[in-house]
DNA sequence: CGTATGACGAGCC
DNA sequence: AGGCTCGCCATAC
C-alpha cells in the first residue's frame, strides 16, 4: 500500500492550502469553516480552518472576514469583542446582509466554490 | 513524544 | 429557542 502504515498519516491539508482556498471567495460572498475543509479534502476539519485563519499573518492577502460559521455567524476568537463588529463592518460593506440576529443567510450568499486547489 | 488547545459542526436536552 | 457536550484535526509546548 502506498499510505503511510499504522497511526502515521501525513496532514490531510495545511495551514498553507487553506489561505489558497479562502484567498479565492470573491467580495460579496461567505464560505464557511467546514466548506473550506471539505474543499480541502476534509470535511472535518473545519476546526483547523478556524486554527489557520486564527495563526494567519499579518501581510497574507487573504479575506479572512469572509469566512463565517456553519450557521452563517461570526465566531472570532473575540466573544463579545470589537473583533467581531469589524468582521461584520467589512462584509457589509461588500453588500453581504445581515439578519435581525446577525446571522448571514448562507443560501443567498455563500460562495459555491469552485476552489482551485 | 504525549498533552492541551481552538475563529467548528452536528446532535441532544 | 438557547445552551452544553462530544468528535475531529493540525499545531504549540
Amino acid at each position: 500500500m502506498s499510505g503511510p502504515a499504522g497511526g502515521a498519516r501525513a496532514p490531510l491539508f495545511t495551514f498553507e492550502q487553506v489561505y489558497r482556498a479562502v484567498g479565492q471567495v470573491p467580495p460579496g460572498f461567505v464560505v464557511t469553516y467546514g466548506q473550506v475543509a471539505a474543499a480541502l479534502g476534509d470535511a472535518r476539519g473545519a476546526r483547523t480552518v478556524g486554527w489557520a485563519l486564527r495563526a494567519l499573518p499579518e501581510g497574507r492577502d487573504v479575506p479572512w472576514h469572509r469566512v463565517i460559521n456553519a450557521r452563517g455567524r461570526i465566531t472570532t476568537r473575540g466573544r463579545g469583542s470589537d473583533e467581531i463588529a469589524r468582521q461584520r463592518h467589512l462584509l457589509k460593506e461588500e453588500g453581504v446582509a445581515f439578519g435581525p440576529d446577525g446571522r448571514v443567510d448562507l443560501a443567498a450568499f455563500r460562495w459555491p466554490g469552485p476552489f482551485y486547489l
